[in-house]
DNA sequence: CCTAGTTTCAAACGCTTGTTTGTGTCAATC
DNA sequence: GATTGACACAAACAAGCGTTTGAAACTAGG
């Protein structure tokens, strides 16, 4: 969207593969779906249909090519989110309900990875990446998390009788219910039966802000 | 359960350090901390303080023992949550409500891994063994979804007015609710800035439950 | 056509990985 | 006291890892 691959395939007026894009997208696609580490360049190089050296070339290291594709994630993530969430305050004209909130927390992560197709998952990787990516992740982490203080102070606005410390932990709350959108829905099938499957993104969405906003209000 | 370890801690009458407990635990503590493959043997062993050779012979392999300590975990695990909601069922004298459902579902989980004094916590490593574990602990992993199932049953009596499927989901989200308690709560103290700490297991614990219980009653 | 700069590629580098081997040690059995 | 089985240990193994190299293959400007 910025300047590059204005196509999201191969492009046709274009016959350049573009090496770089196509080394983040499997990366991306395979950190989250296994692990960092479980992951080697010469898997990831071959997904990505590219040449081994391609990502020392272009990147630098492995721990590098990481730092990128979170880079790149968090960037269009936390842009989005902060555009629902001004959306919703200038909609309110001046605090929203707790569910336009959440829905600006929320809907963005599950919307991007569906809509883009892509299997890999951003929050998944994120607790890769904090467990295991290199010192200077920890702190792109960290200037990660300073967005989030938007959203704390939207929902102390919107919940002025809950104490702060409250809205941090039911905030936490929160993250681990988007959290669960990502990871273990296998298992959710399982246990269902099949009856509960991630087919609908858009319903298994609301039902998360649902829980979420009950959960918020509750008392 | 065959023939070793009667006892379940460093045998006071024996003063064998009891090599194979001490490979599990710092195999929990670690695979947990950080992820299952960019644990090395080396230094698992060196930080079990046994050979390096020890894991090969007393599990057979490094994915073995993978296996052997999500069986360790899981079994405890289940055997807690089981009598809890059971003793709960007792004493409602049949459908008892959800928030003691729900409580007998957290709490073991976090009790568990905070009263053993061990850091390494059980889901954590559940969603590393799903993604990088062998096909035998996938098995395993199936088989630990049953025991899910007397929840759902419970849940369903307790809120006889939801949908099936409503109540899968649900019990999906509250178990993302228990994940946050594992995961990522270094963020939320850098986020809080250092009021919210997860020192008080307890208060924590009551929170999450809290959490769940009004978003599993939502409307 | 030549040149300069960028990107690709096969091959190799040193190193770490999980695993195996052979020997040594200790305790119990006969 | 010799024998047996279980375990500990250092050393080595092949395989795979991230990374580097140097030479081809390309693109574009003069």
């Amino acid at each position: 969207m910025t300047d590059t691959a204005p196509e999201g395939d191969g492009g046709p007026t274009d016959g350049r593969p573009d090496t770089k894009e196509l080394i983040l997208d499997a990366a991306e696609r395979l950190f989250a779906a296994r692990s960092y580490s479980s992951v080697s360049l010469r898997e990831l190089t071959a997904a990505a249909g590219v040449n081994l050296a391609a990502v020392n070339y272009h990147f630098g290291s492995k721990d590098a090519l990481l730092t990128a594709v979170f880079k790149r994630g968090a960037v269009a993530l936390n842009r989005e989110r902060a555009r629902l969430l001004r959306e919703a305050e200038e909609r309110a004209g001046g605090t929203p309900p707790v569910r336009d909130i959440l829905e600006a927390l929320i809907a963005p992560a599950v919307r991007w990875s569906v809509g883009t197709g892509r299997l890999a998952l951003y929050n998944q990787f994120t607790a890769v990446a904090r467990t295991e990516g290199p010192p200077e992740m920890r702190e792109l982490l960290e200037k990660d998390v300073s967005h989030l203080q938007r959203f704390v102070l939207a929902l102390a606005r919107a919940l002025p009788h809950l104490p702060q410390e409250e809205v941090y932990w039911r905030l936490h709350f929160s993250l681990g219910v988007l959290h669960s959108l990502y990871t273990d829905l296998s298992r959710l099938e399982t246990l269902s039966g099949g009856l509960c499957t991630p087919e609908d993104s858009e319903a298994m969405t609301r039902r998360a802000i649902d829980f979420a906003t009950a959960g918020f209000e509750a008392r």
